[in-house]
DNA sequence: CAGTATCCTGCACGATACTG
DNA sequence: CAGTATCGTGCAGGATACTG
């Protein structure tokens, strides 16, 4: 059910509820580097140092950070390699991938505002 | 184009660039009081006190600096109905009501998150 | 190479009081 | 009614140093 099809007369419990499910969503997506991360990810497997050259003004405590937080989640996956020394590859899982198509939507929407906004952004 | 219809080997400045109107849309939702008063408008024009009685917790002081932020982009309509005491009713904008396509398409990934990590949400 | 550990800073947001 | 003004504060994120 779209929000528009909802019908008036909605409790305030049912409200925060339809709420609750777009706030998950955007707090996947929330903080400085979890998009660039994500969109590093989506063009290939990479190596955390291999992350943390590609992605400008990331720091490695960020990178470690917010890596954790996309594999508690289930988006990335992380695989150790048993090599001297230690070789780590991270992947976007098959579900993170769902995720591109909310990317993509949130991009096209992106797009027009920023033709919108023309020449006044903040 | 989509993200997984880019071709690799793309520079930095066009991926940084390809995230910017995502970005963009992410700013417009960020903060915990825009999706809330968002979602309020959607089921109808609304007057200030009515609004920050209908959205619990919020302060009269995020509920007044949230509406200008939406309404400087352009998503917020403010009216002002010459009475006494002044009567001022907010409603969405057709352009902002484009927004709701997006926050439906995030709902339906948050749901499908909520089941997948059901039970042992953060 | 792939990360922690510590310390620090700015800003989103809250509490409370006040106003045309 | 529809908001400002002022003063705090917690936490996301930065800088830097260190480690198995």
């Amino acid at each position: 059910m779209t929000l528009a099809q909802q019908k008036p007369g909605k409790t305030h419990a049912e409200c925060t509820k339809a709420i609750l499910p777009v706030r998950d969503a955007l707090d996947i997506l929330s903080g400085k580097w979890k998009l660039p991360i994500i969109i590093s990810l989506s063009f290939g497997n990479k190596r955390f140092s291999q992350m943390a050259k590609e992605i400008p003004g990331i720091t490695d405590k960020m990178l470690s950070k917010e890596l954790r937080d996309l594999e508690i989640n289930q988006l990335v996956k992380r695989t150790v390699y048993d090599a001297v020394p230690v070789v780590v590859e991270y992947s976007m899982t098959p579900y993170g991938k769902s995720l591109e198509r909310v990317i993509d939507e949130l991009r096209d929407w992106g797009v027009l505002h920023r033709k919108k906004v023309m020449g006044k952004m903040k």
